[in-house]
DNA sequence: GAGGCCACCTATGTATACACTGATGACGGT
DNA sequence: ACCGTCATCAGTGTATACATAGGTGGCCTC
């Protein structure tokens, strides 16, 4: 693997954990030093996380994590209803049934997962992380599935700040697991509405157990 | 201005104008010595350009510039009537109708610009970015604003595919004063309408244009 | 004593040398 | 004659040295 990849991978990982806070100034050659590489592929590293929006470059002074206000997450959830919801739409349309029925199976049985003794509930986010993919693959459209990409980057820092606490995880697999169904059902309407259900849903959540940092 | 930059733009206008063609491997050294800067700065150039869509690393060898297929162009306008019509919706909900309703006013004036002696039509595609701008301002929203920003480079590639002829123009000028009226009335329904009229039009005279290269 | 100017210095921007990987071609063996 | 292997090489990946700009601190002047 190269060593701008290893950085960017670092990097990002600190900055969506929220082990680098928003603020703190990347400076090359502290940077390079900590991660053992030179400053040539940590530039290629901070140049990614730029055009992501993890960073910003200030006017000449280095790169700053950038932040994320509670305006910032209204704005982010309103595009990510516009997005999934439109691709809630167009997997039900053109999905195939049995991959999202087997996906609401599974989901229906979330609790168990979420029950389990897993800290960081790794297997249950696995799952929600194949329904994901499945409505990217079943959408077939390399330009939204892009843009939801680049979406879900900041969707799992704004996770990281609320409590997911037992009660809204199984709430959520509930969520969506009627998305799933949606789709396999063949109905756009009803996927997007479900969609859009589940995302006001997680957005409050999201803002009552929000913790200022 | 930084070398990099300029390397960017160079690069960013030549692919645009399809002066660069799909499958062009970008070489670090050719390009550098084209453009008169080291590799240092043409790398974050050519790393931009990749995170934008415009090129894709083809593994090891290299940069090379993507093709853009016809199925490429209707999923590009599949995100682009998603995106465009919520942000039409929300500039109806949240816009300062007077700004719009000089846009409307100048949109309704567009045909002279049209029939003015200019091969390029500045003027004219200038009048519609100002829409394009007042809509970004208008959504207050910056996630949405970026999406659209990063869709619109391919847009300006595809157009460049079909002739923008004297009467695709004019009606095209016709229905992006509708948009600014609907928005202007504060009318989100009408606005999100007008746009995806606007944009199927639009989707189909590139089709009906499209001159394989 | 306060404000402005100058110098130094730190950090980014650029160039270039070196390392290494992957591909391509030729040559030899079967 | 064809296939496999090895060597060479082209081109990217990385490191480092140099240029430059912007900022901060100190000193001088009013």
């Amino acid at each position: 693997m190269r060593a701008s990849d290893r950085a960017y991978a670092a990097l990002r990982d600190d900055i969506i954990e929220w082990r680098l806070r928003p603020g703190t100034v990347l400076a090359e050659v502290e940077q390079s030093e900590r991660l053992g590489i030179s400053r040539t592929p940590l530039r290629e590293a901070l140049s990614r996380l730029t055009a992501e929006g993890l960073t910003t470059t200030a006017g000449g002074r280095g790169v700053v994590v950038t932040d994320i206000s509670l305006d910032d997450i209204d704005e982010l959830f309103e595009l990510r209803e516009t997005l999934e919801g439109k691709a809630a739409s167009l997997a039900a349309e053109r999905g195939d049934s049995a991959v999202f029925l087997q996906l609401q199976g599974e989901l229906l049985q979330a609790p168990a997962l979420i029950n389990a003794s897993d800290p960081a509930r790794h297997q249950y986010y696995e799952l929600v992380g194949r329904l994901d993919s499945a409505i990217d693959a079943a959408i077939a459209n390399s330009y939204l599935a892009q843009a939801m990409r680049s979406l879900r980057v900041h969707l799992v820092r704004v996770r990281r700040l609320a409590a997911d606490d037992h009660a809204r995880l199984t709430a959520a697999a509930a969520e969506h697991a009627a998305i799933a169904e949606a789709i396999a059902a063949g109905n756009p309407r009803l996927a997007q509405a479900a969609t859009t259900v589940h995302l006001h849903r997680s957005l409050s959540h999201v803002k009552a157990t929000h913790t200022p940092h």
